[in-house]
DNA sequence: ATTGTATTTTACCAAGTACTTAATTAACCG
DNA sequence: CGGTTAATTAAGTACTTGGTAAAATACAAT
């Protein structure tokens, strides 16, 4: 079963590790070797990493000779921003709550 | 290991189950019975998912009679819209850039 | 053609996920 | 008490993840 979009992008933002790229990215397209040099990791665990990130859009792979630039592609991004936007209301409503309000009464029980 | 907060958060909503259990606490505290009723899953099913997503602090559980109501807890959600909008400029640049403009040159391989 | 560098693929393993059914705890109600 | 409802825990299974080492591929340089 193929995982959604939204799955597959939350998925490969859940490790420190493919975030940590993504960061790396956001300075510039880099090789492989050069992304790998800041983990104490071998480079098939980072190809894998990559493998994952771009199975979500969220990097795209280049051909330069030897090397394969990766370039970070934004674009799933602003769907876990819009996603997430949905919600701001209740973070909100929190941080409203302090200053003293109503809270609303429970109802779920009656049906 | 203890995964960070980001990982878990992320991690939690990586899930479609747990995505639809938020979506479903945005209208309202409920109980576990009833948050199942929509999925083709038992109920321990389903209290794992809670817990997962209680590990995240993206939801909160409380006691009455029988019934261990969930609420939704949207703060980890603040967090994950703080580090998505640090990527903003990168789709907006994207968008801007349909608009033809100089792309710059790659400069990676130099050192 | 051989050697060297960059990267991916393969095969493997340990640990973690995502479910299941069955048993258990907790609280209510007659 | 004993029965019912709500929910969790326990135990087991199948699948996925995240890493490894070693082999294979792709290209460059000599």
């Amino acid at each position: 079963m193929p995982p959604d979009q939204s799955s597959a992008t939350f998925s490969a933002l859940a490790d420190p590790t493919g975030r940590a790229i993504l960061a790396r990215l956001a300075s510039g397209e880099t090789s492989v070797t050069e992304l790998a040099k800041p983990f104490d990791m071998t480079m098939p665990a980072i190809s894998k990493h990559l493998k994952v990130l771009e199975r979500a859009g969220l990097i795209s792979r280049g051909r330069e000779a030897q090397w394969r630039p990766c370039r970070l592609e934004a674009g799933p991004l602003k769907d876990v921003l819009d996603w997430v936007e949905y919600y701001r209301r209740f973070w909100e409503q929190l941080a409203r709550r302090i200053s003293g309000e109503s809270c609303g009464v429970t109802t779920w029980r009656n049906q």
